[in-house]
DNA sequence: CGGCATCCATTTTGATACTG
DNA sequence: CAGTATCAAAATGGATGCCG
């Protein structure tokens, strides 16, 4: 566990002393969807090995960016949620995570890339404004890739929600990969993506509404 | 020769695949402060090791995220300089820094630690508003732990020179690293620190007007 | 000075086996 | 399910040395 720090006083390089080792924001990104439980966090991260997640969710713990739950005694088990700090990380990484869809996320994934749709909900759900959700009280599926993911949006947050906590589905979207790519980086409005049939939706009319809404929205903030 | 790719269909991911390795968005930072030649890069990151700051360097220019240019004559040198996917890329780091400030960076530098100057400007230099900076020309010395850099303000932009561009300097700015941190994490507005001295500011009376108003401008921006 | 290649000690990681 | 323990492979850091 030596610690290996850049040793500078600058805001960056303190930042990734504590969080910019291999896989560590990556776990950020998990949490940004939703608390999640160990073996939750090993599925979604292929490749990272148990015992490199066991340490850096230690070591992201002891920094007070993430924190374990317990459950209730129906399922007894436990899970790990961004703290307060973790969720202010989370929002830094807003930009991030659009320069790496406009300039390095190929266009199409590769069959060894693994697709998960709540991935292509961060923007959604973390950089949405109030203002523009609010009023709406709905549940989507999207289906994306042949996966879905969960997002509800009550009292002006939009979060992502699991199969179990979702419920009833007001409506379902469905694109595919390359369509997430072109309107997460921009080249393609969601708007649009919907007119020409890339973005399929399905479902109460109202919901559909509302939707449309804040795609047209995104467009104009950016 | 990086190539452990995460394989992962998301922004962050792609980003991260880019420009997650050790150094390689510190580097990045560098360039934030203007271009460098590869001695300047080696010397602002201790510790790097000539060997793998060659291929950190080729493999941000094959990406296109820096570019080398080649110096006139009289200096026949080369410079790395950020293209525009890497401006984007530093708009990108700003509330990771901002984030690092806040959560991560100790109050004071210990003694092993660099403490460069120009790191202190990045707030200034990348997330300070056209609006703001209107109308004001001007060259600041900024004196942080010893050292200086020097911060030009002209045509809406502020940016970081060398010593040699900076030519005259109308006004200069003393401060030591704790309230580079404190300023820098919000935990202090920096008028109140010019007001009870903790930043000092002598020259040219318009020059320094003309810094606090900025001072003011990003307090209330944030 | 700029830009590599090389050799080697130390860390980090990846993969798998194993345990309460 | 939630981790630890272990070991091989890769990345890093440092020191040189070389060449234009």
């Amino acid at each position: 566990m030596a610690d290996r720090s850049y040793e500078q006083f600058c805001g960056l390089a303190a930042a990734l002393d504590l969080a910019g080792e291999r896989w560590t924001l990556l776990l950020v990104r998990e949490l940004m969807t939703g608390s999640k439980r160990y073996t939750d966090l090993q599925d979604n991260l292929p490749g990272i090995g148990t015992s490199l997640l066991s340490s850096r969710l230690k070591r992201l713990e002891q920094h007070g960016i993430i924190a374990k739950q317990k459950l209730q005694p129906p399922a007894a088990s436990v899970v790990y949620r961004l703290t307060d700090a973790g969720e202010e990380l989370a929002r830094a990484l807003v930009p991030l995570i659009r320069w790496g869809l406009r300039h390095a996320l190929v266009e199409e994934p590769t069959p060894a890339m693994s697709v998960r749709p709540e991935w292509s909900l961060l923007g959604i759900t973390y950089d949405t404004s109030a203002n523009t959700l609010a009023g709406i009280e709905a549940t989507y599926e999207f289906r994306i890739g042949g996966a879905s993911a969960y997002l509800r949006i009550r009292d002006g947050v939009a979060r992502t929600v699991s199969i179990d906590e979702a419920g009833s589905v007001d409506a379902v979207v469905t694109l595919d990969p390359s369509t997430v790519a072109a309107v997460g980086a921009g080249r393609l409005s969601a708007v649009d993506a919907v007119a020409n049939g890339r973005i399929q939706l399905e479902g109460s009319d109202a919901a559909i509404a509302s939707l449309v809404g804040i795609f047209a929205d995104d467009s104009a903030a950016s």
